[in-house]
DNA sequence: GGGATAGTTCAACAACTGTTGAAATAAGTC
DNA sequence: GACTTATTTCAACAGTTGTTGAACTATCCC
């Protein structure tokens, strides 16, 4: 992944409620929510709704599909992973000792972290 | 991690000069550059790169410290681990058996991804 | 202290973002 | 076709962001 690419992808979840509206698509996965559930659930106004599902559907966070009346919008797991491991390939590539180390300092729970990959110079980074 | 803490941590690397920035830091941590260094590789006017550090460091992801005449900066590796982890709990803690299968799907290394945890309901998240 | 170097802060400005209410589109129901 | 419901688009506006050059602060060296 760029690092062009990668920044709109954040600034997709740079806004709290565009966070919020993505968290509870990943949470409905792989059923997603229409828009008027989503407004009723996070009570927002559907125009401003309707802002930020247009900023998250463009990044390729979301997808939205008509179903009659409705827009139902579900979350893109496989771009989240690609971030995941973007991120984490970032981290891990150069140093994966160090990486290690600050693991063990840090309090959180091995179970949400990828495991550290084997120096390499070549990556999907 | 709350939403809004997160949000932030988006934000700070929604604009892609700061996440060369941070991609530069995290590849030298962790001895980090100081700042001339990080403007002569990427090739910004101080004064520019001057806002977006600061940005960064208001952010938590980069420290600053001063060393002599010079500035030093370093990535926060543990805020990382965070956020990836953050991103991950909110991915799989629901239906890790959904996220499973995404991960097969998606051309994802899985070298670069977590585990799949096991269900359970009170998670870092 | 005076001069050089490293880096930041300030002021100005254009560009972008997020919010709102009003109007428009789209699809179902009678 | 007229009516209702679901959602988006539009126009306006306040607030924020990113960029730049000029001025400032801090540190080192003589």
């Amino acid at each position: 992944m760029e690092s062009r690419y990668a920044s709109r992808i954040f600034e997709a979840l740079s806004s709290e409620v565009r966070l919020d509206v993505f968290r509870l698509l990943v949470k409905h996965a792989p059923d997603g929510l229409v828009a008027g559930d989503i407004a009723r659930l996070l009570d927002l106004p559907a125009t401003n709704l309707s802002f930020h599902l247009k900023a998250l559907v463009q990044s390729g966070l979301v997808h939205g599909e008509r179903e009659g009346r409705f827009l139902r919008y579900r979350a893109s797991i496989p771009l989240m992973l690609d971030i995941i491991a973007y991120l984490t390939a970032q981290c891990c590539s150069g140093r994966p000792e160090c990486c290690r180390a600050f693991r063990e300092e840090s309090g959180v729970d091995a179970r949400f972290l990828p495991p550290v990959a084997a120096p390499s110079s070549d990556r999907k980074a």
